[in-house]
DNA sequence: TGCATATTACACACCC
DNA sequence: GGGTGTGTAATATGCA
């Protein structure tokens, strides 16, 4: 997948590759985009779930909540946490 | 994948759910965390072709540049039509 | 861009305005780009105070957090809290 | 308004103010809430011009995509500039 | 510091 | 005509 050079070297290799070989360019390019695509199609799987979880009956923005926080390190949250407690009770909020 | 349920209803689905089944939001929450990791993972893929286009001596930022046009340009097209609609339903034709 | 006519019936008011008035229409462009440009600028101007209170020490992301949560109504705040610990509970999660 | 310390510091700068300054906290949550305020309001006013449009007899969605266009041309145009300096620094050229 | 992602808010369209 | 659902645009955060 590297090294798919058969003939002669297309591009030298050297510096900024002067003499572009737009066939290799297009070879990334369509690799890219490729992988873009999946990586696109499955966010729209993830919003599926998120609506399937709705049409079930949960919030929706609570489960996203609840992923996001497990994704954290239990340290992380807790800093966070106790971050948020100090400056809150800084200002004198409840 | 939409519809799994084959015994009786876990939540009776009123309301938000006060009787929260832990396990459907365990399903949920798997699944999502399953589809965020294959995202993740191909975000990975991605940057592996950035890389190696780099090592082929190209550079990485105009490559991207390249793939970003190429996506505005399609969404462009894409839009002319809508667009088209748009203003044509504005003056009032079908 | 479309026809600045000068003369006849600058908008009938009639249906959808058939007969475009491109003058009108360019006042409320402007108008709008205008405040739009007020809008950014305010943006700005908040991202700038995020920016001075990280420099005097503290943590934007909390602040952030501390000003988002005193927007929202006290019931709601505490509806999303119980939520949320509701579903935590129902995953067994701390 | 960046330096409104009269006399002795009230937190020394250090890590995360581990002595918060509830005072210094609320000027900036203060300024900041002001500034939204500005914001929601000028997103009122735009609302308004909408509106306005609306009964003139002018369709909104379409004025809104005219804007929406005129930004994005503007964007397209300013970005050029930085494109043509991508592609001369990929090609070697200073 | 800029880029890519993730979340939130808004606006339009449909349905009741 | 009001409310809901959906899709899109702005915003915010994390990472490289």
């Amino acid at each position: 997948m590297a090294k798919p050079s058969k003939k002669l070297a297309e591009e030298p290799g050297i510096g900024h590759n002067s003499q572009v070989s737009g066939t290799r360019i297009k070879s990334f390019v369509g690799k890219i985009e490729r992988l873009e695509e999946q990586k696109h199609s499955i966010g729209l799987d993830i919003k599926d779930v998120y609506t399937e979880a709705k049409s079930a009956g949960f919030d929706a923005p609570t489960i996203r909540k609840l992923v996001s926080e497990r994704k954290k390190s239990a340290e992380k949250r807790q800093e966070q946490y106790s971050l948020f407690e100090l400056y809150s009770a800084a200002i004198g909020m409840a």
